[in-house]
RNA sequence: CGGGAUGUAGCGUAGUCCGGUCAUCGCGCCUGGUUUGGGACCAGGAGGUCGCAAGUUCGAAUCUUGCCAUCCCGACCA
């Protein structure tokens, strides 16, 4: 068949483009290193953001939309910052196009040539900053709690579709605050907003921690982040959450009154996840039959598949469906009924497994006489005949099971992944055979950190939060360690 | 950005070395009919600038050059 998808086992990156395209979610499109995000993955993507723009909204942040074009000379005011992003940006040099002299179609006009060039967002950290230099004058401006969704571009010499692209989808947040006690505080509430959000709601169990050094934002004091684990045993960060200390006030002067009539720096926090969760959501879940959807983001949580012979047959099937659906609905169910009469019941069942929706329900005569409904769950595959009274609540349920399933299982994959070495050879041997997560003891400079890349592909992912301190040697280095960091092959 | 591979109808493909009724086959699509409990069947039909652009040639899917896109492996990164 067309719609078969290479095995994990076979291809992994394979498995992975393949429920992609072959799902539904996106496409590639004519410009290099940008998808197309089709309606079932910009379905899934909306799911996401609407459960994280809620969870913004309880933390008392507001949505606010900033340009996607900055001035080249403000990326270059905060040094690390620019260093960070400056080998990646687009930049727009002219204002306009003229028809080619030569009949060539259309040609950029030489004389429209900007004064000053402008960048493509990479992110907005300084068309921001140099806002809120006018937005904050006093503490009582503090804390200044804002968000926006907007699409950035970062010009990625190698793409993999959702996990890096050109033009990704993201949330910023960015907020100003008066000491830099508030400002950590917030960045680690983000950060847990975020795991929370992957826990609850992705199925996806994360690790906590802090980045090292040389994998902190650039510009950033702190780098907070949730690291998830893949199929393939490789990590994927999947959310970060910065404490910027006072760099970009600095950078952009912003400083503010205090009670004590005295000028001072605000502090800053930024944070964002991006469309690479829905990369993430399909490589933690998905099988060889095609995607699995956690239910609470699931486009489709039940589909129902009318089985029939007939127009006779299919009119009682829609009138008892019909009101089905609606019992669904109003028990707040995303349900589909497919009764699209050129594909048949094997295809349809299929089809929706490809696309992992969570529970598939099929209804012939012989289920009404018998008033039930065949259903089938896409995590376990089993199939259950139930009783069509009552059934929006046991589907409730059922999706809840689902739901709590995928995590279980997730989880059960990442702290069987998670392994302790304490020698070098062990670490590589561990990373080749079984990959996952090694808790090694490290010397704390970066120096180590690039040889253990160098020589193994691994880098730290995250040092864990509330990471207990045990004396050690480095297991490279054979220097004194403080404690044990995660290292892993990543995404 | 370096190395390797690929690009023929919506999808998957034959043909490319050796230029000349070669645009092949399957799935899908359209029409009609029979069907419908795990990817239906019959009959008829539509659909292709052979990735794009130059060039060589009497003649190019096929040879040459350039470009575009995708995949894999590196370096870089969310």
């Amino acid at each position: 068949m067309s719609k078969e998808i290479t095995a994990r086992a076979v291809d992994y990156s394979q498995w992975y483009n393949d429920l992609v395209l072959k799902g539904g979610l996106a496409d590639y499109s004519a410009v290099k290193g940008c998808m197309v995000i089709k309606p079932y993955g910009f379905a899934l993507w909306e799911n996401m953001r609407d459960v994280l723009d809620k969870m913004f909204k309880d933390t008392g942040h507001q949505n606010a939309y900033f340009p996607l074009l900055i001035p080249k000379s403000f990326l270059s005011k905060e040094a690390a910052h620019v260093e960070g992003f400056a080998k990646e940006c687009a930049v727009v040099t002219h204002y306009r196009l003229k028809n080619d002299p030569n009949g060539g179609g259309v040609v950029v006009d030489p004389e429209a040539k900007l004064e000053e060039e402008l960048i493509i967002r990479p992110t907005s950290e300084t068309i921001i900053w140099n806002t809120y230099k006018d937005w904050i004058q006093s503490y009582r401006d503090l804390p200044l709690l804002i968000n926006q969704w907007a699409n950035v571009v970062r010009w990625e010499m190698r793409t993999r579709l959702f996990l890096r692209t050109a033009e990704f989808l993201w949330q910023e947040g960015h907020t100003a605050h008066a000491t830099e006690a508030e400002a950590v505080e917030e960045a680690q509430k983000m950060m847990e907003v975020y795991a929370t959000f992957a826990e609850n709601y992705l199925a996806l169990p994360v690790i906590r921690g802090t980045k090292s050094e040389s994998e902190r934002f650039a510009g950033a004091v702190d780098t907070y982040c949730i690291e998830a684990l893949m199929q393939d045993g490789k990590a994927l960060q999947a959310g970060t959450s910065h404490f910027l200390g006072q760099n970009f006030a600095k950078a952009f002067d912003v400083q503010f009154t205090g009670k004590d009539n005295k000028l001072e720096y605000v502090w800053a926090t930024s944070w964002g996840v991006s469309t690479r969760l829905v990369g993430a959501l399909v490589m933690a879940h998905s099988d060889d039959e095609g995607l699995v959807m956690p239910p609470r983001v699931a486009p489709i949580q039940v589909v129902i598949v009318p089985i029939y012979k007939g127009d006779d047959q299919k009119k009682v099937l829609d009138e008892r469906i019909g009101a089905l659906v609606q019992e669904l609905k109003q028990a707040g169910i995303r349900v589909k009924y497919d009764d699209n009469d050129n594909s048949r019941p094997g295809w349809k069942f299929a089809e929706y497994e490809l696309k992992g929706v969570p529970v598939r329900l099929a209804i012939g005569p012989r289920d009404l006489e018998n008033g039930v409904a065949e259903v089938a769950r896409r995590d376990t595959r089993e199939k259950a005949n139930l009783p069509l009274e009552g059934l929006a609540a046991r589907i409730q349920d059922l999706l809840e099971e689902i739901q709590h399933n995928l995590y279980q299982k997730a989880l059960h994959f990442q702290e069987t992944h998670v392994t302790q070495v304490d020698d070098f050879e062990t670490f590589q041997k561990v990373l080749d055979e079984k990959g996952g997560f090694v808790s090694a003891p490290w010397d704390g400079t970066a120096e180590t950190e690039e040889k253990i890349k160098e020589l193994t592909k691994a880098t730290i992912r995250c040092i864990p939060l509330n990471n207990p301190k045990e004396g050690g040697k480095d297991m490279l280095t054979g220097k004194p360690s403080a404690e044990r960091v995660l290292f892993a092959r990543a995404y």
